[in-house]
DNA sequence: CTGAAAGCGCTTACAG
DNA sequence: CTGAAAGCGCTTACAG
């Protein structure tokens, strides 16, 4: 391994005046720098970043901290990561923790050493005791897709309001008996998703159905039995608000499965709007989440955090959702 | 930040020592070890990886390089690998490259150095000259879905073989003119699929029909277009190859929105097996990649590599596909 | 502007 | 079994 050592001897100067050559930050005479500079390409000389990382403590390094890569929102989010820290000199460590405190915590612990400056994490909960630690002890972290409220920076969308907002769709286009997939509920994110369908019917005067709440999370978690099960009771909705894109696509598959057309028998609204969903068929009403950009956001604050401004009081970005109509859905 | 040296102190012995009882590896008094345990404990210690790196000249993290984790057959690969570098101690930095070799380049440099111990490429290509360099170099290297021949290590499905039978699946219910949406045939990968096509229609006797040849990579690369301009053209086949399942997807809606049916006027095979395929409509019929275990498998590798077994010549490992039967082919 | 020295936090021969 | 010392490859006050 070609070292500082190396470079400086072959520009016939001290590794210190190689450092601050390569360093820019301090004045060094010209022809020295051009000497130094000639020896760094003659050698293919890379600095060590570890040794450079341990004297500086910092790695310009991020970690992200997501449940599952093969979920399917979360892949843009990691690339928008992923390229404002490139753009930033900054590599990112990936680590999916399948919602597993435990092993979410093994992450923290063995990251949070030097390893990384700073943590995105797309995992929070109200649980997450171990993120509020961090933050208390001036660690950066940013939270991206879920928030815990005032405490730490986050970027999010408004759940509540998107919901809101697309069972009213519904509601608008003439359905009464609208049915909800929803995730987690111990998960603010779908709490709020919910409570915006929730508040939707109540303020339009229309029953909740209970046998119409359909919670569904974990392996099962793409609302096809769910729906076929509640079918085959005879409960039959005139609609379907899934609180994600890939519960709705198993709720149009259940819908045909039991002989019913979409959006003819029932419609079927989304969240997430994947890539997939307006190539399905019906292709998706849906709510659009700027998944890319929560991404590159969360990754710029976290970065800003890291270059400095680690004290200034928590943002809560909220992005902006659009409901995309296309065809699931029909005027009753 | 809380150091060996602090431990020392609290135990009451040589920062020597503190290494020794962490490390294992050596004999160390009973009585000491359980101080020092005790000191670890009660300072929460967690030793610095950047200096333990520096030292040891490694760093358990590799590098996984992949084109873009958007793209649906990514994100299992990557799960795999970070699976198997988590059960053995291992983090994983991972790169997007978008195919541009100059960025792939940059990523190799930076990281080649004492960050990580061995990197996954899922980028290879034949003019990838860099990795044939990290390879002579002894730097662990292994290759997952795209190979560069004998060279070097690599974890592969048997394009040619799984394409000649799905297509040979196609001849024989009945179809004749059998047209294929394939990829960047630069990539050997997409030239093996594209030659188990043809070689499956010229031993059958079938004609390959050039304007059935529909070249489709990039940006625009998920065929919709291809197939809505070929059928505009009135040119019909009776079957669409496509060289994955995006792509199958894409063909499927255009052929919907061209008025015809799947599979009634035209069947359709894909090559992948995603999460959603089973899900669409018609369920695909599909070439099923087992990626999850090219990750895993390809970590396993690189691993092994690391750990010492740099020198055993390159082994390419090539995973068995099948061909997934439901919906979307029709006897004729 | 430049060099020698100290030090970042570890590990590991070298003695004992 | 244990401690003192050297060294991994950098950066940065400290002198000059």
């Amino acid at each position: 391994m070609i070292t500082i050592k190396d470079v400086a001897k072959r520009a016939g100067v001290s590794p210190s005046t190689v450092s601050r050559a390569l360093s820019g930050k301090v004045p060094v005479d010209r022809e020295t720098r051009d000497r130094v500079m000639e020896a760094v390409r003659a050698l293919k000389y890379q600095p060590n970043i570890l040794a450079k990382g341990l004297k500086e403590g910092r790695t310009n390094t991020i970690g992200l901290i997501i449940p599952n890569i093969c979920n399917p929102i979360f892949p843009a989010v990691a690339r928008g990561v992923e390229d404002v820290a490139r753009e930033n000199g900054f590599t990112v460590v990936l680590c999916n923790t399948d919602e597993d405190m435990d092993m979410e915590r093994n992450y923290v612990e063995k990251l949070q050493n030097r390893w990384v400056d700073g943590l995105i994490f797309a995992t929070a909960r109200e649980e997450s005791r171990h993120i509020l630690e961090l933050k208390q002890r001036n660690f950066p972290v940013v939270l991206v897709a879920r928030h815990m409220g005032e405490a730490v920076d986050a970027v999010v969308v408004d759940n509540y309001k998107s919901s809101f907002e697309a069972v009213r769709y519904l509601i608008e286009t003439g359905h009464k008996r609208i049915c909800i997939i929803v995730g987690d509920r111990d998960l603010i994110l779908y709490r709020e998703r919910f409570e915006g369908y929730r508040h939707a019917l109540e303020s339009a005067g229309l029953p909740v159905y209970p046998e119409m709440i359909l919670d569904v999370s974990g392996r099962d978690d793409n609302g096809y039995n769910a729906v076929k099960n509640l079918l085959e009771k005879g409960i039959i909705p005139d609609a379907i608000f899934a609180a994600s894109d890939p519960r709705a696509i198993g709720a149009i598959r259940a819908v045909k499965d039991c002989g019913l057309n979409v959006p003819d028998d029932i419609s079927i609204v989304g969240f997430d709007d994947l890539d997939i969903s307006s190539y399905i068929d019906p292709p998706l009403t849906t709510v659009s989440q700027p998944l890319y950009e929560m991404g590159t956001q969360a990754a710029r604050r976290l970065i800003a955090m890291v270059n400095g401004s680690k004290d200034e009081k928590p943002q809560i970005k909220i992005m902006k959702t659009r409901l995309i109509k296309r065809k699931s859905v029909k005027q009753r």
